[in-house]
RNA sequence: AGAGAGUUGGCGGAGUGGUCGAACGCGCCGGUCUUGAAAACCGGAGACUGUCACAGGUCCGGGGGUUCGAAUCCCUCACUCUCUGCCA
């Protein structure tokens, strides 16, 4: 949620951001806000008054009563009957401003930075940078949805039976390659100075609230009804909220948080043709960068990360390129975003395997995450967050572009982990 | 799942319906002493809102109520802990 200050000092760059990414109506939009927000202060003070008027009347009322003086406190207190109901006049249309307000915040989304192209759709992505080539394939090269078959390591079938589409079950050589993906990346995550988290993968409401997956991503989590938990999208969601709250010292920034959890989406009504195999599942497992950075950092840490990312993927080998998302195509809290997409070989296409964005204040703002400036100033902290990285669509790239006639070949890095070279 | 206890400032922990934003301890910051540190002693400090700055206002788990006045009394919800049961 964008902060209301935020909002005032800088009008005209915010409107031409949400203008930018579509936003419906932003001009009104922002002037509905400040117009509420400047209500909201009036009733405000005019509120305090009262208060304070009420406080000094009880006050001397207690005074005169100890004194003995009834008859004038008898006065003093039929006074204090006209100013209770004038703050609870005031207190109802305060809560109305305020509630009209947070609502209104709530959804406007984050504005897009400067440097962010133009653009409505995914066609208008930037692509900055690739890296790689991609692999000379036979021409009867298999898709790794057929792969996975050939060599028994992953099977959707036994996941339709035990649960349903979208969970597949990862067998043998197919489920020690996913515990050394996250086991490497975990490794790789410590030694760039990360700190490993293990959270819980149920949150509360609140949780999906300060993240932003709430309230209007509802569709997407699995809901625990009974007890109003979800299951988590992504590691974000536990990591980011350990933060709420928090009021840090400037010397303790940047926090850095590595998290692998398994992730779990509803994706309702995204199903197709083009989600076969490991492309779109239910359940994933993914390692998840956090970092909150003081507010004047936060860009290069966006850089920084989205290198950490590149050179994982150099690691695994895999051809890949990295895409500035357009204004349009960014997600609602963030206000820059890299997408890193792989090559898979045999399908011949790019696929996302991280996104790394930076949400600046949007979510510090709901979280109540904060620190003390070196003039003791109280303020909100900028938040980041990407994959590193996403497994299942590395697992088909790796598949489909390391196939050979005798067997599939593991990367080198990987191999320590996996204990074997080749899948055959 | 059953029974009980609890929720107060960074932490621990007092608290009488008015003078309580709240004792005390620990921790923290500054100072004195010291070559330096520790100890000791002295001093300081909550968050939010608001103002040019004051003032003012709000916050003792959330919401509601009683009262001129609520951390304190009542209702309600949430959460936590302990014991019993079950279980990796």
């Amino acid at each position: 949620m964008l902060h209301i200050a935020y909002i005032k000092d800088n009008k005209d760059q915010v409107i031409k951001g949400l203008e930018k990414r579509f936003f419906p109506d932003a001009a009104q939009t922002i002037d509905a806000v400040l117009m509420l927000d400047q209500q909201r202060r009036n009733t405000k003070a005019a509120l305090e008054e009262v208060l304070a008027e009420s406080n000094n009347a009880a006050k001397t009322i207690g005074l005169l009563l100890k004194a003995g003086n009834k008859q004038e406190a008898e006065v003093a207190k039929a006074r204090t009957a006209t100013l209770k109901e004038q703050s609870k006049e005031l207190t109802s249309l305060l809560r109305q401003y305020e509630d009209e307000l947070t609502q209104t915040l709530y959804n406007i989304p984050n504005v897009p930075h400067l440097t962010v192209p133009s653009g409505r759709t995914a066609e208008d992505n930037e692509v900055l940078y690739q890296y790689g080539q991609p692999p000379a394939l036979d021409e009867n090269a298999l898709p790794h949805w057929e792969l996975i078959t050939k060599y028994d390591i992953i099977d959707f079938d036994l996941g339709n039976k035990i649960t349903g589409a979208g969970f597949p079950v990862y067998k043998g050589k197919g489920a020690r390659l996913q515990r050394a993906l996250v086991n490497f990346f975990l490794d790789e995550a410590q030694q760039a100075g990360y700190t490993e988290i293990q959270p819980p993968i149920v949150v509360n409401e609140q949780s999906g609230y300060s993240t932003g997956q709430l309230p209007d991503k509802e569709g997407q989590m699995y809901e625990i009804t009974e007890e109003k938990l979800y299951l988590i999208p992504t590691a974000e969601v536990p990591i980011t909220n350990l933060y709420r709250d928090v009021i840090l010292k400037e010397e303790q920034l940047p926090v850095k948080n590595a998290g692998y959890t398994p992730c779990f989406r509803r994706e309702a009504g995204s199903w197709g043709a083009h989600v076969r195999g490991l492309n779109r599942l239910h359940q994933f497992d993914k390692v998840e960068l956090v970092q909150i950075q003081h507010p004047d950092r936060s860009y290069s840490t966006l850089e920084e990360m989205s290198v950490y990312v590149r050179q994982l993927l150099e690691k695994l080998e895999l051809p890949y390129r990295v895409l500035k998302l357009c204004a349009g195509d960014l997600g609602f809290t963030s206000t820059m975003t890299y997408d890193m997409e792989v090559y898979s070989g045999a399908q011949k296409r790019w696929l996302e395997v991280s996104s790394v964005s930076n949400f600046e204040a949007y979510q510090a703002n709901r979280l109540k995450l904060r620190f003390k400036d070196n003039k003791k100033q109280t303020r909100l902290l900028h938040t980041l967050n990407g994959s590193a990285l996403a497994l299942p669509r590395i697992v088909a790239a790796i598949l489909e572009n390391n196939q050979t006639s005798n067997g599939i070949t593991i990367p080198k890095v990987l191999r320590p982990y996996t204990g074997f070279d080749k899948i055959a």
